[in-house]
DNA sequence: AAATTTTTGTACTAATTCGCACAAAAATGA
DNA sequence: TCATTTTTGTGCGAATTAGTACAAAAATTT
């Protein structure tokens, strides 16, 4: 809604991003946000939350990935998560927060999942090839399985959509791909270390081609193609990388 | 607004793609969209067209790329346009089906400059790499010139994000795919055709590289990645897949 | 048991939204 | 000049929107 100058978005990274990265007890209300977890705290005080965070913010993130940020509605949120409007307010603050919050959650998930696969210590039964397939499941998984129509990457169908009008989700998407550069760079990095790439190519832009072909799976999802049809472009781009 | 089932989609298509892809006399008043073209038919009969419906087409464009579907209002679009709201339903129907008609422009040009370009003769004075960084430069040039920011991909940063809410737009994305699919695995089969390929290399897999690296600058642009980056993006890709 | 703290749920407001009704305007045809 | 046709422009109405005020509820602390 409010129109911020893209200029003073390079400041507002530098600054945002070390201490926002993690942090998701930021806005939350008085209460902790995981209701097992810490038990070294004392029991908290008032009137105990009747839902649990993280469930929230998984439904309420697949609400905005169905419908993206703009036509999702506070009725559509209150709806899918059974929270009410107040509860949603004053436990994640508005709905850009709620997204912003979401896609956190949905990013971090993500990149556990991805860092147990992304590891080159030059074992010769475990190949570059092989590596990045891995890694290709998991996107097609994610991209095809989270609903019963492929919904793409989260991303590139929501964030895209919203980037010039909301500074904060720019900002995200920048560091989102950011991140993504600087794991790929270094998973090259390790794999020409231990002799596993190919005379002559760069990882730098190997993990610009991986960029590319995640895109690609991102886009292709959402306008329908299926798991099998993602999985077959996956194996004909990457035989012709690494093979 | 209206939730329409996945399932209904494909029949769909094949009604309308055919009918509709360059129709764009269709759901306009009842006087010519060109004003100026047509010489034969007599004079129109009623008060002329204030407007000129290309322009408002190009106008509404922008203002859809840059806000997105959703997030743009009629009086956003009548404000760009400068046409009033009830004109406006009258030349170019509802908000979705202008939309629409705006991409449909916004392809079609697109579309001529790629045909001057993506021609493979056998000259061996222009090789498949320096057509394709042509073909590159005028994607970015579309990707990052038509605003003061770079505004991406209005395909991959508006359609995207409206797909699975919107039928009639995922229609359009689908063809849209299909069509730089075609486009490319023709190109490319006409390089294999003149000995321009490097031997191994398949016509329909350096589609989809081709497609993927599209995509890539599709994202970066949006997120606020300047030309130069982005023709560094591509010479480093291309030199791999084709130098 | 009373005071305190925090969340919940109802209900509301102010603003924005899309689409259209209807009369005035501007052209042609007779 | 008058009838006909089409577009324009003002203005409206019904629906949806984001965000909040306020009292009731449910817990802990003293």
């Amino acid at each position: 809604m409010v129109h911020q100058p893209y200029e003073t978005l390079i400041h507002k990274a530098a600054e945002i991003d070390l201490s926002d990265s993690l942090d998701l007890n930021g806005v939350c209300g008085a209460q902790s946000l995981d209701p097992e977890a810490c038990v070294c705290k004392p029991k908290a005080r008032g009137r105990p939350r009747a839902y649990n965070p993280d469930e929230v913010l998984q439904k309420a993130l697949k609400v905005f990935w169905q419908k993206g940020f703009a036509a999702t509605s506070l009725d559509d949120l209150v709806e899918a998560t059974g929270v009410n409007r107040p509860s949603l307010y004053a436990g994640f603050g508005d709905k850009e927060s709620l997204y912003l919050k979401a896609m956190q959650r949905y990013r971090e998930s993500l990149a556990e999942r991805l860092d147990e696969v992304l590891i080159c210590n030059g074992d010769p039964n475990d190949t570059v090839l092989s590596i990045i397939r891995r890694y290709f499941d998991i996107i097609i998984d994610t991209y095809t399985g989270e609903s019963q129509h492929p919904l793409g990457c989260a991303f590139m169908c929501t964030a895209l959509n919203e980037a010039p009008q909301h500074e904060s989700i720019l900002e995200m998407l920048q560091n989102t791909i950011e991140e993504f550069d600087i794991r790929f760079e270094k998973f090259f990095a390790d794999g020409q270390k231990y002799g596993c790439l190919k005379p002559g190519h760069d990882p730098k832009v190997l993990a610009q081609m991986i960029g590319g072909i995640t895109a690609n799976l991102g886009v292709r999802a959402r306008a329908g193609a299926s798991a099998q049809e993602l999985r077959s472009l996956v194996v004909n781009t990457t035989a012709m990388l690494f093979a």
